[in-house]
DNA sequence: CTGGATCCACTACGATACTG
DNA sequence: CAGTATCGTAGTGGATCCAG
């Protein structure tokens, strides 16, 4: 493992693809399986179809996930991972082994309080 | 390696840290060592003191680096990185990893152009 | 040397309404 | 169904100057 002095600003540009409030969950969908646009969009409530529209056209474009429409009426648009996407799981697995080693008390800031006794 | 529906709640509290315009790159600094305040921003140049500041509190507000201070004139301010902290670099690694199978034309977005033969 | 204080700009994100 | 168009907001990082 290479780790030099220019590793950050070669790392840096994955976080265009972690980044931000749904990125992360909305990959996690999409990790289970391919999806469509409504089905992503309950599965993410409240997020607004502007936004969504929004991250799904910039994983498209870093080539995280593809984007197939199958003409018809109704619509039916299916969005699945690459084989790049599929590829971050590994980085999912790192953030979650350090949330449970370190994480505990992080949790405050985002989660608003009401996680107390979930599943996980 | 439990991933289940609720992963993605807990895990994206480390965006708070990782997540931002400097975060990565201070924290890699970190990693080679401690560090003064002065130092930092020489490393990161050109950030501004208030920037690195409101990160470097953050840092220590998440228990991922301590702050010392070493009385005397000039002021003499050590940086360094907690267990936990030092705890975030197989993140580190899995970004890295994933980067150099997939993230070769990823580049081109954070960085402006004119690094292309750039120490760092 | 190590920041605090202020002010400003940008952009992610959201609400809502509308369309092929 | 799967978005687009518009408008609005709030938080975050930056520039600059000042201070212990």
């Amino acid at each position: 493992m290479m780790m030099d002095q220019s590793c950050p600003g070669k790392v840096e540009p994955i976080l265009e693809i972690l980044d931000g409030k749904w990125m992360l969950i909305l990959l996690f969908e999409l990790f289970n399986g391919n999806k469509r646009f409504g089905e992503l969009r309950r599965k993410l409530h409240p997020i607004s179809p502007k936004t969504l529209t929004d991250r799904l056209r910039l994983l498209e474009e870093k080539g995280i996930v593809t984007r197939t429409i199958y003409p018809g009426v109704p619509l039916h648009v299916e969005y699945d991972l690459t084989e790049s996407g599929r590829g971050l799981q590994p980085i999912f697995e790192a953030m979650w082994t350090w949330t449970q080693s370190y994480g505990a008390y992080l949790r405050n800031e985002t989660n608003e309080g009401e996680e107390a006794g979930k599943v996980m």
